[in-house]
DNA sequence: TACAATTAGTTAATTAATTGACAAACAAAT
DNA sequence: ATTTGTTTGTCAATTAATTAACTAATTGTA
């Protein structure tokens, strides 16, 4: 299974088959066939069955999907199945905010936070402390970190992006509006653009 | 132009365009071809001008296209004309992030926060009282919001979506954990979905 | 136990998206 | 004025993604 190489378009699918299934899982719903799932998330039942089985045969003929297996299988594919290290690099308003996200239930753990500002430096975010940028490679050496998140201003955006590179990160959640270059193709780079989103937005707006 | 149906992917490659064509008029570059944008985008140059022409001939043979029209253009597309009128529902972290975040240099004016939290209403970000809940429609009625931007907890949304229907709002701009279902068609619904993004990256993270 | 109903997995067909190719238009140089 | 090189817009070819169809396994029921 997972053999061959998996679309893009099936992997982005994944979180969302995995939202709905907790969902299901938390009503007490233990058993599940693609055309109910196709009804509630609204792919159609044969692009469920498609998509599923890129990574093997987890449901059985007459029967359907177990809820709990199913949300087991999709946690351990998407790689929920250790805690990862992160830290947020930028501790303005953003970095705050997301630094106080309860991502830490889906085992993502905040090790530590680090701005240049003085203002900010020494101010503690749910027990984490805010650092300056000096101690940067320190931490992710010693904490041995795997995910930076980046928050801090489109400007430093690349720059600190190449010192994680260099300090052995393993893979940058992008806040800024930049699309980060990043030579080593063992990192991965994951972009939100919020402004993406919303100029997206805007323009279904326009078209009404 | 735009007769046809434009499709998501073409849609959604929109505003990074627009972010290049941004940087290098800043940066002076006042003419480019669709090979060099390929160079600097990472999208191939044939595909630049199947997009660009979805929309109209905005190139000249043996020329290119000219910079700043180019991104007049696609900022016309994305219906970057007007002042669009936002609200923020939920004054929490992200809320508060969001509301610190510069949209306005993009046509976004933030009008109004609304909260339940009796311990976050009266404060002011940036100018903009967080007021209750109470007070949400009249507020978009009288001053005829345009987008709401909902950051309130993952149970709270569907219900301030289905207000938000009730009172007119012509967009919303969802960054909880769940997929609104409206039955207006008229309303956009563009959602963020952080946990989708940084499960996507943990699934590569996990590949490695 | 037999039989009808259900449903996954899989292959085929269809549709959508991307890439390649090329003629016509234009720019720049001689 | 002519020629050469560039580059778009567009059509055709290719590749990718989605949907439909079908087979075989299993469930549930009489």
């Amino acid at each position: 299974m997972a053999n061959n190489k998996v679309s893009m378009a099936v992997i982005r699918r994944l979180p969302k088959y995995h939202r709905y299934l907790k969902e299901m899982l938390e009503n007490g719903i233990n058993r599940i066939s693609s055309k109910e799932l196709s009804d509630v998330i609204g792919f159609t039942a044969s692009q469920i069955r498609q998509d599923l089985n890129n990574f093997g045969g987890f449901g059985q003929q007459g029967y359907g999907y177990n809820v709990e297996d199913l949300y087991n299988e999709i946690g351990q594919i998407l790689g929920l199945v250790k805690t990862y290290s992160t830290i947020i690099i930028g501790a303005g308003n953003l970095g705050q905010a997301l630094a106080n996200y309860n991502f830490g239930s889906h085992g993502f753990k905040l090790e530590g936070m680090f701005d240049i500002n003085p203002k900010v430096t020494g101010l503690r975010i749910r027990d984490v402390e805010i650092k300056d940028m000096d101690l940067l490679e320190e931490e992710i050496k010693n904490k041995n970190i795997d995910i930076a998140i980046i928050c801090t201003s489109r400007d430093a955006a690349q720059s600190v992006a190449d010192d994680l590179a260099k300090y052995g990160i393993k893979a940058i959640w992008n806040f800024t509006p930049v699309d980060l270059k990043i030579n080593n193709q063992e990192i991965i780079v994951e972009n939100v653009h919020l402004i993406d989103s919303l100029l997206t937005l805007s323009y279904f707006l326009k078209e009404k």
